[in-house]
DNA sequence: GTCTATAGATTGATAGAC
DNA sequence: GTCTATCAATCTATAGAC
């Protein structure tokens, strides 16, 4: 709770780990790797994690804690649901780089967890739990209160469809094309006031 | 070239690699595990494939084999592109169970080579690229000639993602829900002959 | 809190007998 | 074609000096 310039060791082994668990996958990176870009070695590292479980569980909760702050502050700016939502699909494009090159950071550290049949699989999968309880407050308030948890998945689910192709082709006209059509259906979403009910 | 009735070794092990890749992911799976379940010596290993990446091309290759035949078996036994495309939409359903367990075997293996980066994603991401071409060629028999990739790129995210959200999170109902409006967005594709052309 | 040294297991890969 | 024995490297993790 000390606010200091530097940050402790402890917190720089967790942003080297979120960057490398994101780049190389949670497997593929050892201590060493992490070790070498904090600079300090590898027997140091067990004062401040016992186990390379315990790191990943610091990096979930890290990445729980920026996506609460980027979720309030989505809500605290944008004046309306639809145009929070719409801070929701443009992550897509403000992202797309690095989501060519490394796919989406909850999408893929799911994925690796639920192949390594991982305990912390469910506190992974609580990122995209935190987006889904979001997106449903939205849609509820978009007057979609009725299907607004269907609504959340599936606008979800089409987002990390993205994420996966773009990082397999490497198709940049691909996003844009999606994100211009995920926009759309948006838009389609909101309740017209004096139309039909269907 | 034998016709047998019992596999060679070699077909053996491309098989249990296919498997273990699948479950486990291909880092995580060693020449232990592979060895174990073909009931081989790891040392015996080596006369049939020098590294572990000439293993992973052999399963790759595997893949696109039974993926062609697989789609050519859609195209004799499907009557038309909609049902056809059906057919790819419901693989969904019949592979639900592993695809909740282990997700999708072609998106998964892109991701995990993308972030080893692995010299053979790129012949993992050719088998999206048979899907994406097959489809393609339905949606133009459809009479959608001009957007036809797109919507070919559009329903293979489709899927990516339901496939995805439904490993990360276990749920079932989820994957029918999201089918259903995969048939429904497909049944809207079709152009109709007496109607206004938007 | 950080270091060196090292344990103990497993990894991918090789050599050579049968 | 299959085996055993083994290599060198790397992995997670520990012990103990400073």
């Amino acid at each position: 709770m000390t606010v200091v310039a530097d940050k402790s060791t402890r917190e720089q082994i967790v942003d080297a780990a979120d960057q490398l668990f994101y780049k190389r996958g949670f497997e593929a990176t050892s201590f060493a790797d992490i070790a070498k870009v904090v600079n300090i070695s590898r027997g140091n590292f067990y004062h401040h994690f016992k186990t390379k479980d315990e790191i990943l569980d610091a990096v979930i909760a890290a990445r729980v804690g920026q996506t609460r702050g980027m979720l309030a502050q989505w809500e605290a700016c944008g004046p309306d649901p639809m145009s929070r939502i719409r801070s929701f699909i443009h992550i897509l494009v403000a992202n797309q780089a690095l989501i060519m090159r490394h796919g989406c950071p909850v999408g893929t550290l799911s994925t690796e967890l639920a192949k390594l049949d991982h305990p912390s699989l469910k506190q992974a999968s609580g990122l995209f739990t935190l987006f889904r309880v979001w997106l449903r407050k939205q849609f509820a308030l978009l007057g979609r209160k009725a299907d607004a948890d269907a609504l959340a998945m599936h606008l979800l689910a089409r987002s990390q469809g993205v994420a996966v192709l773009a990082n397999a082709f490497h198709d940049k006209s691909f996003v844009k094309q999606e994100v211009r059509q995920l926009c759309e259906w948006l838009e389609s979403c909101a309740p017209k006031p004096a139309a039909s009910n269907r």
